[in-house]
DNA sequence: TTGATTTATTGGAACGTTCCATTTATAGCC
DNA sequence: GGCTATAAATGGAACGTTCCAATAAATCAA
């Protein structure tokens, strides 16, 4: 049964008694082989314990259907989120994605990458690490691979990209906190490399201006887009001498890391100090308390994604649309009314 | 530059006018050739822009450097972290694991196996799905593909397993609990068709054995290893006519599900009803209240599972010893003692 | 010099598929 | 029965590597 070398298509044939080439009409489904013969070798397939062998057939076939998803922070649950969005259609078009962390290095994601097109990958799907060199992709697009970048995008760079209209939600965030009555403002987390950052930096900054907010008024903080990053923003912005009220994060994860920080310095994100998320994890809902945040939806843009990939393949393109996904805020209790203005139109404020 | 049809070792060979032989020597690192031979196969590498194709070389070389990381839940944080431990050691050997999700579907995991091995992985870290059947791994086995467990475990199986020590861990936090003054326990979560959830329970059942719960005072409720799960179990428990004043929970995310469900009504985790989680990612620690949970290292488990893959590779076995990670409770602030019990001897203190 | 060693390089035969061009068998038509 | 058209099966030449055995070149011992 367990024959030690592996068998191959020629096992097969001689233990159905036909030629290679009719194993490998077989193993294709191709409709020109008889019904009978093709059972007959299809038991043959399983007596041997034969395994396709991809490489082989790849050397021929020019090309895999080995799709890549590369992604820079697989703990941020938000990808994990995409990462099923695009399983889902990946998985009814029969084929399995391969999922490679960065880990936000631009080096490892070299070496990511070197070994996806040794592999030699159909396609990828990538959210590029921070500080992403803009060579990084030319050897992969120089072969004709297709890549599509979801959330995050290289400054100038012709490869589609699928991501939520960053401009908007924070546009929208932004006009939600102003309009509970918070003039002093703030953006945290995030940094200045990456695109993504200004587009959602973009919409925070045109709020202000569109609704009445100095500039001087409207304080930014970059920082990690993690929850440590959240709580040293939280700590640099309360140390200033007019902190603000209310917060725009870059990031889920940085908001919960400001309201951690809050609750650290007694507190209580929501009546004390406004916070805003940006991507609407499931965390999100469960927080304490839960999170306004702007919904993204994650796994819709997975799929969306994963459809623009498939498409590329099946029309051997490496061009395609990019696709701006809609948002949405969504209230719930991280948002109070700023304090000092509570029962005044535009307050002065004193100490809280 | 960027010639149409993709640059093999014979174009190599003519742009540096040595052997194509030669050319995969260099490419091998082999320390046979003079070096200034290989610097000039270096550049006329680089200046045709070569891809190595790791496919053909494999036909010849029989193993891959492939090595896969098969996951039953990527969305759950500690899945996350776990790949985070094992990238690390992966990274110093050169090699770039792929992870693939089963989402906890034995079927999408008959596909993701039979991909990973039509690939010719090297090696294959798993953890199972729920409902895997027996000779799920059957196919691999005979294959002599070195496969390693982690977290879970296969009922009987040869294969090798890395995982906690969860029948301690769970006796640690049971005793804590009954420390805490609670006499009436549940435990929460997992399937009985998993075997951790065995372990746990089984420490779990130990504890209230030898310290003293009578087994009607141990309530045990099934449940989807989730925060969903959580939920539904503490619904339940407490529609019972004596109801359990503390809880143990499989995972850290059935906790988050039950302390979510208590707040709903109106109950205060730690003061109200104790939980304790397993596992102790980091959400943990940042929750409200922060989530007294089982330690186990998760990080370290998965840089023991990749140095066992790689071990086994390296000389060419199929088996291993498993390995029992030590644990250690972290008492945090989810496990208040028990209401009606405050006030005798074995209680710590009143309300905070 | 010559032969024996060592050092560098090379051609050729795999590896397991696919696919094209053939061959062989089956059916259809007059 | 002879012919063509169709259906089913097949052999051979790729595909891009590796590795072995063999050659060629350089070094050494005598």
């Amino acid at each position: 049964m367990a024959s030690r070398a592996k068998a191959t298509i020629f096992d097969i044939a001689r233990e159905a008694g036909v030629s290679k080439s009719t194993v490998s009409l077989v193993l294709q489904g191709s409709g020109l082989i008889r019904p009978e013969t093709a059972v007959k070798v299809r038991k043959a397939i399983e007596d041997v314990g034969y395994v396709y062998n991809r490489g082989a057939a790849n050397l021929r076939k020019a090309h895999s259907n080995v799709i890549g998803m590369v992604i820079n922070d697989l703990t941020n649950p938000f990808f994990a989120e995409l990462a099923v969005g695009m399983e889902r259609v990946f998985q009814s078009a029969g084929i399995v994605p391969f999922i490679a962390n960065t880990a936000e290095n631009p080096v490892r994601q070299e070496e990511v990458l070197k070994s996806l097109m040794e592999q030699g990958v159909a396609g990828l799907i990538v959210s590029p690490a921070r500080g992403t060199t803009p060579g990084a992709f030319r050897r992969l697009e120089t072969a004709g691979v297709p890549i599509v970048f979801a959330m995050r995008r290289l400054p100038e760079s012709r490869i589609p990209v699928i991501t939520p209209d960053n401009h908007r939600g924070a546009y929208l965030a932004t006009a939600h906190l102003i309009g509970k009555g918070h003039r002093q403002l703030a953006f945290f987390g995030g940094s200045s490399d990456l695109v993504v950052y200004h587009e959602r930096l973009g919409g925070f900054r045109e709020a202000c201006e569109t609704l009445g907010i100095a500039d001087r008024d409207a304080l930014i903080v970059e920082g990690e887009t993690s929850r440590r990053g959240g709580i040293a923003c939280l700590e640099t912005a309360l140390a200033m001498a007019e902190p603000p009220t209310a917060a725009l994060c870059f990031n889920d994860a940085v908001a919960f890391g400001v309201m951690l920080a809050l609750r650290k310095r007694g507190l209580e994100p929501g009546p004390d100090f406004a916070v805003v998320g940006f991507d609407d994890v499931v965390e999100a809902e469960h927080y304490m308390p839960a999170l306004t945040s702007v919904a993204v939806d994650t796994p819709g843009l997975g799929e969306r994604a994963a459809h623009v990939m498939l498409k590329m393949i099946q029309s051997r393109t490496t061009r395609a649309e990019d696709h701006i996904g809609a948002v949405n805020l969504v209230v719930r209790e991280s948002c109070g009314p700023d304090r000092r203005t509570r029962n005044r139109p535009s307050g002065t404020g004193g100490p809280a």
